[in-house]
This record gives C-alpha cells, structure tokens and sequence, in this order.
RNA sequence: GCCACUGUGGCUUAGCGGUAUAGCGACGCCUUGGUAAGGCGUAGGUCGAGGGUUCAAUUCCCUCCAGUGGCUCCA
C-alpha cells in the first residue's frame, strides 16, 4: 500500500461519474467535507491482496498517528489509484479501505471514508507545515514470530532463590541500573559529559564520514591497538581448546537456504547489497563461513570439542541515530568462537568454562560484570538451571534472567551477555556466550560418534572480550574512570601505542638518545624519540599529553652517567632508574601480552600531524 | 528511524544581514633550551550542500547531508 498524507484546513470532494468497479452509494454519499482534517490518500497494491488485515491495522495505526502528531481532529480516507503502477483488484480495495474505516472509528476518530472507484473532484487547502505532506509505503508484514505470551524477568541469586526484579534492592549499581532498564523499563539516569569520545581521538579512531554511518577508521594508534587486541583475543581462544583459526568472506547470497533461514531469524538490521546476480548479506558474525566450511569437514567424536575462530568483520544496521564510536557500529569485528560439542551435557561444561574465562578477562582489566541471562523457553531454564546455578554460585553474584515470550523459534536456547557499568552510569554488554542448538542442523554439519552414527553437535557461540571495538571501549573507560578518580588515566601497557619516549635535551644529545632507543626497542618494546627541535618543556607536556608509559630526557647528566631520571606515567612522577631497569619494568609489565612494533616512525621529527 | 541541538581553514573556536576572529598545528627564520606551551613571520576559509527571502546571506527561512544528546531498537 502507499499513502500520502495531507493535513488540511478543509478537504472537500463531490462524485462525478462511476468507474466499473464502482462501489455503490447513496445520494448522500456523493459529496463530504471535513476540516482541521488529516487526508490519507490511499493506493491499495497487488501486494496487499493476501494480507488485507496485516496491512489496514498497520496502515490505520500510522494514520492515527500522524494525526495525533501533526494535530488533526479528523480523518478522511480517500482512495487514490494514483501512488502505485501496481493496483490490487478492486474488492481488495474495496475491503481495504472499509477495514481500515472500521479500526479508525474503532478508536474513537472522526472519520468518513471517500466512496471508492469514481471519478472525484476535489478541493484542499494544504497547511503547508513541515509534517503537513507525508508519503508512506506500508507493507503489512505477516508477523511470523508474533510473540506468544509475555517476556519475563527473574532475579537469580546464589542460594537458588528467584525474586521478582522489582523486589531485588540489592547487587551492584551495575546490577541495578541493567535490571532497571531491561526488566523495570526505567530510564537510564541522568547522563554527565561523554568523556571516552577524547580518548577515541587521541588514539586515533573515528567515524569514517565517507562511508556509511557507523563505520570507523582507525589511525596508526588506533590500528595498533586494535590489532593487539584482535592478537589478545587469537591467544585466549588458543589457550582455552583446540581451536581451528579460518578466514572468511563477509558476504552471502540470500538464496542459499541456510543464509536465508538464518536471516530471516536475525531479524532487521540485515545489511545487504546487491550483486550481479544474486543479492548478499553481510555476516553479522562468523557464524555463516565457519558454519559453511565446517559442514564439508569430517569430524569424529574423537577429536571433539573444537573452537572454530575469525575476526570477523561483521555488519549490523543498526540505527542510524544509535551508532556509538567504539560502542555500536554498523561495521564491527568480533573475535568469534564457535565450539563444537558433542551433546548437551558437554556444552554446558564448556559453556561453565568459556563464563570463567570472560569474567577473567574482565578482572585484568580491573572491571567486573554483571549477568544478563537470557532463555528462549522456560523449558530451557528448567534444562540448564544446574549449570547456571552452579555459574552463578561460583560468582556469588545474582544474576538477571529474562524469558523470551514462547514459541519464537530462536537458534539459541541459553546465552548470557555480561555488561559492565560504564563511566557514563549505563549498563554495556562486552562479552556473551550462547548454546545453538539449531544451526548445526540448519547448515549440516554433523560428526560421527563412537558407533559410526551422524549426529549434530550442540554449537556454542562466544566473544570472549567481546568485539574488539567494545574490547577497546573498554579500556578507554577504565581510563576514564581512572582520571574521575582524580588519578591519571592510563592504558595497560601492553597496548600502549607508545611504550617509551626519548627526548633529547640539545643536538649534541640525540646520537645518546638515539642509542637508548634502540636498545629498548631491540628489547621488543614501542619506542619513539623526539629529536625534534623544540625545548624541553614542550618535548615533556606533548609526551604526557599522549600518555607515553615511560619519558625519558637525555642531557648532559645521562651522557656521563647509567643514571636516568624517567617519567613514569601511572605513578605520575619522575623515578631514577638505569636502562636495563627501565627494560626490564617495562618487559615484566607487558608480560606475556601480544607485542607488535610500531605504526609509525619512531622519530617525531618525520611524523606527520595526524 | 524519531525528537532536540550543532555544523566557520588540518584541529579548537569568535562573530554576524555588507564575503570573517583568534589560538594550536603546518611552513620559514631566530632561539641549544633540563621535565606540561621560547620568539618573530608566512601560507591556509567561496563559514556542511542545495534552494528561497533580500540591493546584499556565513548570518533569516525551507529542504537535504553529517555529527552530538535523548528515545526507540539491539533475533
């Protein structure tokens, strides 16, 4: 169906001859006038003939209200054969309009209903305001998933009681706040000044504004730091199981029947272009090409469980209004996980373990989660309530359970986002774990137990830190709230773009400094050396201003002696310490963190101005 | 997507019906300086895009685009 709307001083019409499918009416009916009255020109389309109820309720819906919105007293329908080259035949026109007739008088309105298939002439005296003239193509989805029944919320706690959300006064603030917003549909509380944002554009990521909305771009400090976390996010997978590391494509024809099914269970927020042929879905995980290749693979029972692992850059479209640097994009990259396991009881052991490993990974941070469990059935809670007990004992914490409504054919039965409370006082999922139990058979995958039979594995599905974007939010909001505490924010300093900074006091000193450097660069540590002619207390203020870990002055006292005074940026003030004390901190502090070398050259002097 | 606000050189920004501030940065010269900005100078902008009102629009109005905040959404 497509509308166009006119809110109108006065709208009035008079019959002029009858078309052949003319409906027939009364004298009376020839003519009508409304005023302060919303016009709805109606084109009723073939599309429309197998859904008219769908379409009229959802069309009827939008024109109440654009009438409550722009103000209208009353309504008029007018049936317009113009909008569309596509017309419905007349009965379903005729239904149409009288249905949608009878749902907007159902709601109290005043409202006629121009006589449909004649000739009309008309008069209207648009208002001429910005919301005065609206058009809309209306589709009237068959809802396939309508919701049966009512979404739940229970609150969990470690001695297995259940309480309703709106009795739990305990837990954390983190706690709290998420359970306000997702079961008690508070609003957040009042936000202060977005402070991450200063962060993001001091480490070099943005928006991109040549592309899309919600796509980022990432100078070399920021690719940096991004690609040692996607390094980080590799090195956990691997030291948890087997893990089988692919690459993939992003990109998958909607008519191959899996894809299709997939999608269509994914929901909106598709993002999809169009090819030659065929017409594509961007991934919104990995799930598609490690699925896709894993159903060609022979798996034994022997040689399960296994992780199936990409960073993968995955596509949402989300919202234009909704995007957040760091946060929500419509491009992200997830370190993803699949696990293959060979039944139930195995998954829930392994979905015990990858819980550990998420809330362990949070703790390096210094950040702690709280839980959001969700279950497509209550049958599903009833089935993995041992496991999610024993979770959520081990973390002695409660945790927040929310039902879906039944019946939704969701591929997961159980997963868990795990949010942290951000600078900002708002609840952010980072991490999630998920059991699928449908998509092993939906893309065919299957392995071959111990009598030689096919079975479908029970797949989980897990980011363990989370996207590496909302990896590295992370960290910037441990950074932010260090400086509200009145400390000085810093990075870990495996991911510090720059470790250590030389900085030469006059020429004659930069042959010294330069030697230093390269030592502990050779020492596998990011080192940059400010040879630029400027003096020393600026070379300082711009070495603190980009949170150099380490900042180190060479002069006339280090060329005669071992001796350095070095910045030291977490304790915020001046330590003396010889070189190899100075590498040897530094290396104990990186640890066994992925290590990568600079993005850019070390000398200031031939760094351009990002 | 919806509502509100914002959009001025690479960045931060002043201003306003008569084509525009300043600082940082860049570039040049001087300065060889010891832990948060050394000095002087030069270049760089059709004030987000399009349309309208006007003798004249960066300034007022409309539309669009982009960003920010909130809402909604987040199988």
């Amino acid at each position: 169906m497509r509308t166009l709307y006119i809110h109108a001083d006065f709208m009035e019409f008079e019959v002029k001859k009858p078309t052949p499918m003319a409906e027939s009416i009364t004298d009376q009916q020839k003519t009508g006038r409304m005023e302060e009255v919303l016009v709805a020109f109606i084109t009723v389309e073939k599309n429309d003939q197998d859904r008219v109820e769908a379409v009229a309720s959802q069309a009827s819906a939008d024109i109440i209200e654009t009438a409550k919105k722009v103000g209208a007293e009353r309504i008029m329908l007018y049936p317009y054969a113009h909008l569309s080259p596509d017309l419905s035949n007349a009965e379903t026109g005729k239904r149409m309009l009288k249905e949608m007739e009878s749902i907007v008088s159902g709601e109290g309105w005043d409202v006629h209903r121009a006589p449909f298939g004649w000739y009309k002439a008309f008069k209207i005296s648009c208002k001429g305001h910005p919301l005065s003239e609206l058009s809309r193509e209306i589709a009237g989805e068959e809802k396939v998933d309508a919701p049966k029944g009512e979404e739940r919320f229970i609150v969990l706690l470690p001695d297995g009681t259940e309480i309703d959300p709106k009795d739990f006064k305990d837990g954390t603030e983190c706690f709290q706040i998420m359970m306000g917003k997702e079961a008690l549909k508070k609003e957040w509380p009042a936000t202060g000044e977005v402070k991450y944002t200063r962060l993001c554009k001091k480490f070099g990521m943005n928006w991109e504004s040549m592309s899309d909305s919600g796509h980022m771009c990432f100078t070399p400090k920021g690719a940096l730091m991004f690609d040692l976390a996607a390094d980080y996010s590799a090195r956990i997978v691997n030291s948890i199981l087997p893990v089988y590391t692919v690459k993939g494509t992003n990109m998958f024809a909607l008519d191959e029947g899996p894809v299709a099914e997939h999608a269509k269970l994914f929901g909106d927020r598709l993002y999809t272009i169009k090819g030659e042929k065929r017409d594509f879905v961007l991934r919104y995980a990995a799930c598609h090409q490690q699925f896709a290749m894993m159903r060609l693979w022979n798996i034994s029972y022997k040689t399960l469980p296994f992780g199936a692992f990409e960073v993968a850059d995955s596509y949402r479209l989300e919202q234009s209004g909704e995007t957040m640097l760091c946060f929500r994009t419509r491009r992200m990259n997830m370190p993803d996980m699949h696990v293959m396991c060979k039944d139930i009881p195995e998954s829930e052991e392994w979905f015990s373990r990858l819980d550990e490993r998420i809330y362990e990974e949070a703790g390096k941070l210094d950040r702690d989660y709280e839980m959001l469990v969700n279950f497509s059935s209550w049958n599903a809670y009833i089935q993995h309530k041992d496991m999610l007990m024993e979770i959520v004992r081990k973390h002695n914490k409660p945790a927040l359970l929310h039902f879906y409504p039944e019946g939704i054919n969701y591929y997961w039965t159980v997963n868990i986002e795990y949010h942290i409370l951000d600078d900002m006082k708002r609840a952010r999922e980072i991490g999630t774990v998920q059991i699928d139990i449908g998509n092993a058979q939906r893309f065919g995958i299957t392995y071959t137990d111990e009598e030689g039979k096919k079975q479908y594995p029970i797949i989980l599905h897990t980011a363990v830190i989370g996207t590496i974007e909302r990896y590295l939010y992370m960290i910037l909001d441990t950074a932010v709230q260090m400086e509200a505490k009145g400390k000085v924010g810093t990075l870990p300093t495996w991911i510090q773009p720059e470790q250590v900074r030389f900085m030469n006091v006059t020429d004659g000193h930069l042959a010294k400094a330069k030697e230093l450097a390269m030592k502990v660069q050779s020492a596998g540590i990011r080192v940059s050396l400010d040879d630029r002619s400027e003096t020393v207390g600026k070379k300082v203020r711009e070495a603190k201003q980009d949170w150099v870990g380490y900042a180190v002055v060479i002069g006339d006292k280090e060329m005669e002696s071992d001796n350095l005074v070095v910045f030291d940026r977490a304790q915020n003030k001046n330590v003396d310490m010889t070189l190899a004390q100075l590498i040897e901190k530094v290396r104990s502090e990186i640890g066994d963190m992925p290590f990568r070398p600079m993005y850019m050259p070390m000398e200031l002097n031939r760094r351009v101005d990002l």
